[in-house]
Parts: C-alpha cells; sequence; structure tokens
DNA sequence: TCCTTCATGTAACTAGTTACATGATTAT
DNA sequence: ATAATCATGTAACTAGTTACATGAAGGA
C-alpha cells in the first residue's frame, strides 16, 4: 500500500494517542492547519485503509450509546512512520495564495485598491498570528518541544507577513506618483 | 462561466502582452510560481474556454511552420480582470510542507534526525530564496512595480524561514538533554 | 546527428473539498 | 425544546499533476 503524507499525519496522531477520527481531526484543525489542512472525507476511508494495511489497530470504544472507534498505531505503523521522518529528502514547499495573486496583477487597478488589498493582507497574517498564538500552551512544560517550534514558526512566519503588507500599504500610500 | 483563480492568472497574464500557452507557462514559472504554480494539463484547455467565453482572443502566429497560437485580452476579459483584483474579500493563504509535517512528528526519532531534517529545511529556504532573487531585474527602471513586490516578498519570505530553520538546528544542536 | 527548445495538446490519475446523511449526547 | 457538539461516513465534485504523444526549429 502506497502512504501518503495523509496517511502518515494520521499515523502520527494516533502515534500520540489512540484516537478516532473525529479526535484527529479536532487535534489537527488546533495543530497542523496551517500546513497541512484535511478533511473527514479523507480520514475516514484513510483510517479504513490503514487499519487493513495493518499500520493501525481499531478498537470499538463507545461512551454509552454512541459509537467511538478508537485507532492505535501497530509496530509496522509506528516502524512506517518513523522511516518517513527519517527520510530527510528535500521536498518544496507548496504555497498558494489568490490574494497574493491579485496584489501581483494589481499594477493595472487604481493606487487605493491596490493599498486596500495590502491592508486586508496585513490583518489577515495578523488574525493568523493572533490564532495560532491562542494554541500556546499556558504552561511552560514541554512534552513534545517540536510541536510548539512548529506553533511559533507559524506565529512568526505571519507575523512577518503581516509587517511585510503593513510597510508595503504605508509606503504606497506614502508614495505621490501614481493615480 | 465560472472562472476560477488559474483562469485570472491567464488573464493577468496575456493582460501583460499577447501570448501563447507556452509563453504563459514560462512566464508563470518565472514569477507566480512561488506561490501559485500551473501545468499545460490546465493551460490549455483553460485558454479554449476562456476564448469560448469571450474573455480572450486566439490568434494564429506561426513563426515559420512551427504553429503559435497568441491570445489577446478582450474588454470583457479585462472588464472581468479588474473585477477580480478589485474584490478584496479575505481568502486564507494555503500551505503545504510535507518537511515541516515531519518536523511536527519528529520528537519520536532521534537527535541527529531532527537536527538533520531542520538543517535542511534552511538549506531549501536559502535555495528558493536565492533562486528568487535571481529573478530580480538588474535595472532599476519599473514598469510593473507590484511584480517586483510580490517579487521581493517571496525572497523575504524564505530568507526569513531559512533564519528560522538555521537557529532552531543551532539551539537544537546546542540543548544537552535529549539523545 | 542528436539534443534542446519551442509549441500544443490529451487521458488518466490523484488529492482533496463539499455537501449531505444519520443519530446520539450534552448544554442552554 | 433546541442548539451545539460528538461521531461516522459517503458520493459527487473540483483542481491539479503526470505522463504521454506529436512535430518543427535551432544549436552543438
Amino acid at each position: 500500500m502506497e502512504l501518503t503524507n495523509t496517511s502518515y499525519l494520521l499515523l502520527g496522531m494516533v502515534a500520540l494517542s489512540p484516537m478516532s477520527g473525529y479526535d484527529i481531526k479536532q487535534m489537527a484543525d488546533g495543530s497542523t492547519r496551517h500546513f497541512w489542512q484535511i478533511s473527514y472525507g479523507q480520514i475516514y476511508p484513510e483510517l479504513k485503509a490503514l487499519e487493513k494495511a495493518g499500520m493501525v489497530q481499531a478498537a470499538e470504544a463507545a461512551r454509552g450509546s454512541r459509537q467511538r472507534t478508537l485507532h492505535q498505531l501497530t509496530d509496522t505503523g509506528s516502524e512506517a512512520l518513523t522511516e518517513w521522518i527519517s527520510d530527510s529528502t528535500v521536498t518544496p514547499v507548496e504555497l498558494r495564495d489568490e490574494m497574493l495573486l491579485k496584489l501581483f496583477f494589481s499594477d493595472s487597478v487604481g493606487k487605493d485598491e491596490r493599498i486596500a488589498l495590502a491592508r486586508k493582507m496585513a490583518g489577515r497574517h495578523r488574525d493568523a498570528a493572533s490564532g495560532l498564538a491562542a494554541q500556546e500552551p499556558p504552561h511552560l512544560e514541554e512534552p513534545c518541544p517540536m510541536r510548539l517550534e512548529v506553533l511559533r514558526f507559524g506565529i512568526g512566519l505571519h507575523t512577518w507577513c503581516a509587517d511585510f503588507y503593513t510597510q508595503l500599504a504605508d509606503r504606497l500610500a506614502g508614495e505621490t506618483k501614481n493615480v
């Protein structure tokens, strides 16, 4: 079976503790979302496939009469996960930004629209940064240092972006030429 | 007809000057690639669709017996493009980074592997930044200021990332605890 | 001669999203 | 009551990539 990065995300999550598909989605939304989104449409079918491949083991764990299936990493799954993490093949970071595409072509529109766009972008990144900052655990204990490092990366990145676009907007507003 | 962001990328490109699908690909690879990739598999069918929708006008412009179809923006296309750029609806930036996903889960692997990964990532961003820097025009004339701003954004972003991962790797290497 | 670049295209595939359906539990 | 949350799932769709095919022109 060919595992995708999303498969490894699932393996990595159940490695932290046994989880349901719902748990994984919650966890991912609160951690990996800013650089790797996932949806239920991937999670549930993929968990089934991983179980079939012997990478995770499913166990019924209903709460009352509300069904719930916990998934636990197997030795095979753990091995596959470790191998994947250890393989440091360089892969490119993929970025897609509609607003940046607009900014790229915005020479043809009026100055005010251009500035407004840059300011919106600055705001977007400020919001993203503060959203991530809210995820930071209040206590200074560090059970999983790298998760915290990655979170701080996200905060720093969006803060940098916010600053860039703020400065850009200010600079554009300060220029006298162009209408 | 429902236009996608990729459609607008094509419109934006042919707005600069009439272009063939091949030209667009070259242009995009040398400019928008770092935040909006495109492939021939999208370009050619989409150009046909845009022509049918009256957004671009195709004209045969063979060089010798080597075929070539130039596409020119129509008034309808120009209007659609301007409207799209002017609409400053806030859309999220999409990021996908396999290596960052590995780093996120790398608490379970050895310290050396973790550091190696961070260094690889630093290198990746250094390379990306210098690749973009090579795109910078040598002459200081600015026909399309925003294109240059977006390029500088890319350079700055990757430089920031490179610095982050370098510092992270150094910090991890400096720590005494953990094996 | 042969490799690279110019140039256009398509078919098959992969990944991922959206929208929906179902139903139990808990909080307001 | 009823809204929100917990929980699982699927079908249809969309976007995008990959791999291939074709062929001419130009340079080594």
